[in-house]
DNA sequence: AACTATTTATAAGA
DNA sequence: TTCTTATAAATAGTT
């Protein structure tokens, strides 16, 4: 299309060839342009003069083109480092799905097309789990009835030593009421009780006392006077 | 260029879109041959039809092409994709580590840093699963103590027939044998047992009948003469 | 870069 | 889809 037909091979003439080469890549950048619009096309368009010099028309980010494309022709475009992730998300992802599979067979479900060799194994764990679980929730309770059981000794060590206060009056209060726990001690969080309160050598908890402890029975009824408590 | 001059906008025609699209992306695919060979220039064209489907054109491998556009544009495709692809690697692995310690949590490992209130629902779900799991032994079991039943009923018949064969004398056998079950009958894995035999109207597991069926209880001692096996 | 004679691409119709 | 053809668009060679 022009004053004379020409052949389609390179263009010897470098001058020549630098002005074909501008004409028709603009020739081309608009056709990629109108095939978008007219026809809802998805373009991608790079091209290197032979000087170097780039150019590129894409309809939509080139990275998610080029994703489509891999996808599409099965070529590869990532290099090893790429890969290898690629890989590792896929195998990461069956990982998962082995899991997701293990985890609702644990929970009971999807066990129909499993067959009774498959389903003993899934039957020990969840018994062996049980029985951990249901271990560490006695151990628990053990260990929450053993500090409700030195709080209600502390607390009875407390009244005793307040109404013995009380009686020789407020001069010798605060001597008192350092001979054994203190504010300070407790606060710390440390566990160096001191040794020679004979009725607990060691306290395995940092523990506070509130005001208010609704879910411990005491056997002594508690006045406004013994409403103390150890702060973190 | 054509009959008549179009406004270049999406075609709203589907059919004439298709069209459309198919001779200028031709259009397209040729020039940029075109420009390759007359201006030795490198180009690489991707299209994707509204549909879905893809064609390219590429002067040189894409690969190479997009490394000399990395290089040209400052666009970093490389870090863009190694960044995507590392963030979803990360993303699962974190869905890994969750599913991992929920999974260790219920097989009774790694218990020692949950509280009660934690702990209460893996029992459940442990609970709950192992309810499920048993249930579904339970009815494999029931499933093989029928077949059982069945086999075991099906031997002392055969038994029978076989004694009544043996007093009749050799004669009468074949047709003895072949009145109710035979050999071929049972090969063939079909369930179309004869109706008149009143003790199992329907017989829901094609079998095989081995010589020596250790696990199978029968009540009757077994001699050479009545062991027979229905073939596959 | 502009011009313009020609070639090429393609819209519409079959 | 493919072919045809009138016409629009692109562009080779020129200025």
């Amino acid at each position: 299309m022009g004053r004379g037909k020409i052949e389609i091979k390179r263009i010897e003439n470098s001058t020549n060839r630098q002005v074909t080469y501008s004409k028709r890549k603009n020739g081309i950048l608009k056709k990629a342009r109108e095939i978008t619009v007219l026809c809802d096309a998805d373009v991608s368009l790079v091209i290197f003069s032979s000087t170097g010099k780039m150019d590129e028309y894409c309809s939509s980010p080139l990275i998610k083109q080029l994703d489509r494309y891999q996808k599409a022709s099965g070529n590869k475009l990532w290099d090893a480092k790429h890969e290898y992730l690629s890989a590792e998300v896929d195998r990461v992802k069956k990982e998962n799905d082995n899991m997701q599979i293990e985890l609702r067979h644990l929970k009971g479900e999807d066990l129909t097309p499993l067959n009774p060799r498959e389903l003993i194994p899934i039957e020990a764990a969840l018994e062996d789990g049980l029985v951990g679980v249901k271990a560490k929730i006695k151990e628990h309770r053990r260990a929450l009835k053993k500090k409700t059981r030195m709080l209600e000794e502390e607390n009875k060590r407390l009244i005793a030593k307040l109404q013995q206060v009380e009686i020789h009056g407020r001069g010798e209060m605060d001597t008192g009421a350092n001979n054994g726990y203190n504010n300070q001690k407790a606060a710390d969080g440390t566990r160096d009780y001191p040794s020679h309160n004979d009725n607990h050598h060691q306290v395995p908890f940092a523990f506070q006392m509130q005001p208010i402890q609704s879910n411990l029975t005491t056997a002594t009824t508690t006045t406004n006077n013994n409403k103390y408590q150890l702060l973190d």
